[in-house]
DNA sequence: TTTTATTTTTAGATTTGTCTAAAATAATAT
DNA sequence: ATATTATTTTAGACAAATCTAAAAATAAAA
């Protein structure tokens, strides 16, 4: 069923999470980035992939993942997803510090396994970071959450995901209790650098435009 | 900590369980046999592991595990029959189909899951399969079983482990529903062939020597 | 529309783990 | 003790995934 390595399922899932920022196709150059590796690395994968029709691949003009390729991505994105959800809820670990070891899980290759654990989980809808959990078949529950940037002075919102998902920033948000179901209000908008205060159970702090763009939420109430 | 590929554990591990039924020193072609390769290939790691003081090998000699391989060793096997509990006791998986799973999962290298799956499974000292699990420092619990074909007609006896781990073995068992836990009484060893006629909850059934050796138990009562 | 700069691809090596076939060594049998 | 057989190691090759450096193609700028 799983006729592709793990190195091949990573290029993937990084082909596939750049199609969702990217208008048109994926260029190698950002594969590279993504991977830490070299461009002639990326070109000779490429290759490879086409290959075996998971993506469609043009020289010098970049790539698009099929339809196959999709499904192969959302499969791995699901294992790892779901292991989150395994080693936050169960395990207890944080949610700041799970995302190296799903790395991991995710290419353990059964299915079976990975059905029963989702049952064993109650079929959570979204990981710790509010990332949508797609199902067996690739389909996915789209949260329309906004910014946080985007919100108004003397609202509350619930946040419900992260736009950006490094180490770094997990844990800058960790520090101020921050993530998803934690509930925030805005205080106050500065004008000149679009920064704001917010209020989170009675402590009040700063957050830069930076890091309020890249937290997601809801208003307060509305699930 | 661990800087080993997939590839040494598993000669590591293949190597640790040669030693404890080979008396002297392990050779080339039972490692071979054990991981379906050809001798040529072994060699090349054999050069490579003792390199890295995991073993000890001499050209023509065979090979013998050191302290450090046999720590590496443990801690995969450690690793291999926790996930085993956790896919029988959370997941629900049969003892007989968990084996191919925890192959996979044995080489997830977070020790601190490993750590917290301990936690959460309760402290368990043996696997589905009767055989003890390591400690952290690589300690292991020694169950002092017998095999079922030394037992005595008209004593009852519990299932603790097998002496034989193939896929073919454990089905064949899982048939008869034996496994670690039932308790058989033996009421007839039959004098020409030492086959054995043994009951479990009321039914009968004929065991080949074959069979009841690789069955482990003690005296019912005596746990 | 040339020239320049950037991006992408090729060419050729390297590393890991594997293989087959041949050579070297050890074990067994006469 | 020597010949035969079996085991183990070497030699040389290959596939996967990577790299650096150079060549080719595309995009941007003059």
């Amino acid at each position: 069923m799983q006729q592709h390595t793990e190195t091949e399922e990573n290029y993937l899932k990084a082909i596939y999470h750049l199609s969702n920022v990217t208008i048109s196709s994926v260029n190698t150059s950002s594969i590279a980035t993504s991977m830490s590796t070299t461009s002639a690395s990326v070109t000779d994968m490429l290759k490879k992939l086409a290959d075996k029709e998971l993506i469609n691949y043009e020289k010098y003009k970049g790539v698009k993942i099929t339809r196959k390729g999709e499904k192969v991505a959302l499969n791995i994105i699901r294992k790892h997803r779901l292991w989150e959800v395994f080693l936050t809820k169960v395990l207890k670990f944080e949610w700041d510090e799970v995302h190296t070891m799903a790395e991991e899980l995710e290419h353990v290759s059964s299915d079976e396994l990975i059905k029963r654990l989702e049952a064993y989980l109650d079929f959570p809808k979204f990981d710790p970071h509010g990332d949508p959990i797609p199902d067996q078949t690739g389909k996915l529950e789209i949260n329309d959450q906004m910014s946080l940037s985007s919100g108004d002075a003397g609202v509350k919102y619930t946040i419900t995901g992260v736009g950006e998902h490094s180490s770094a920033f997990l844990k800058h948000l960790a520090k101020y209790g921050l993530k998803p179901g934690i509930t925030v209000s805005i205080a106050e908008i500065m004008e000149f650098d679009k920064s704001m205060l917010v209020k989170v159970n009675k402590e009040k702090f700063h957050l830069s435009l930076e890091v309020s763009k890249n937290i997601l939420v809801k208003k307060y109430g509305i699930i």
